[in-house]
DNA sequence: TACTAATATGAGTGTATTTATCATATTTAA
DNA sequence: TTAAATATGATAAATACACTCATATTAGTA
């Protein structure tokens, strides 16, 4: 009941673009150190959220990664999404074919009803707020 | 983010023993067979729901379990928190020293809100109220 | 063309967690 | 003493996770 290291790992990364002027590259490398995250294992990461549409990569000399995207329009749930999958709390949620209590399971709607919450909170918070809200919290402890 | 295996059981067992009249002792082997979960398995959770405190044990002959407390004292959480331990669904919302961004990270309160949403709904939701609404929709689903 | 700097990708490794089994011990009623 | 039940610890099997490494691919540049 817990997020992955890779999904954690992705949000900073995300994090780290999106603080960055829209279409500035970045070197992974240097994503990882400033995050302290073991680079091989961006890298991997990195692939899958080029593949899924929310980063672009260029390659060769003078490449790098940006964002696919204005940061106001990628939200935490997309990214999670990417990397561990659709949510499901629970197994009975994926579909009927996993469950065979479906029809009288009371403890099934309790799950869809945390999940559905659980959703509604991730799609709502985009990075480009995530990384305003730091940079409040950063002047606010600033001493 | 998912609930483990034996969370379902854990769940599934308590289920049966609420729907029992408060007292009346089961049998493991029973609620093996009637549930479908491994009995070896069922046997070790019904262990540490008993060291919990949310079950009885009596040993030997015609022995057997029952709930330790009256149905309606019992939440889902209670359960879950048992076999999983306590729900974070980030590391870093355990304590500071899993995460050096606190104080300056946005995320951080995201995972708390959802997380405390999570906790709020499966602490409201005794095994009393899950027994009445499975023997009401038993009774609208039946022919 | 050859070199260099960057990402892309797939195979493979080690470890931790989860799931499950088995054997044995303990308890109690009859 | 026996039978019926739970308790427990050792262990195996399966899965997921974190991570590494080697190699391929691409594109700019001298």
């Amino acid at each position: 009941m817990k997020l992955s290291m890779s999904g954690e790992y992705a949000i900073l990364a995300m994090l780290y673009l999106s603080a960055k002027p829209f279409g500035e590259t970045s070197h992974i490398a240097d994503i990882a150190k400033d995050q302290k995250v073991p680079e091989s294992i961006l890298r991997k990461i990195m692939g899958h959220l080029v593949k899924a549409g929310l980063l672009h990569s260029y390659r060769g000399k003078n490449g790098g990664i940006t964002l696919a995207r204005a940061a106001d329009s990628i939200t935490l749930l997309d990214v999670i999404e990417v990397i561990e999958g659709k949510i499901f709390l629970n197994k009975c949620l994926i579909g009927s074919e996993f469950c065979d209590r479906i029809g009288s399971c009371a403890v099934h709607s309790v799950w869809r009803q945390v999940q559905d919450n659980m959703i509604e909170t991730l799609e709502n918070k985009t990075f480009a707020s995530l990384v305003s809200e730091e940079e409040l919290l950063q002047q606010t402890y600033a001493t």
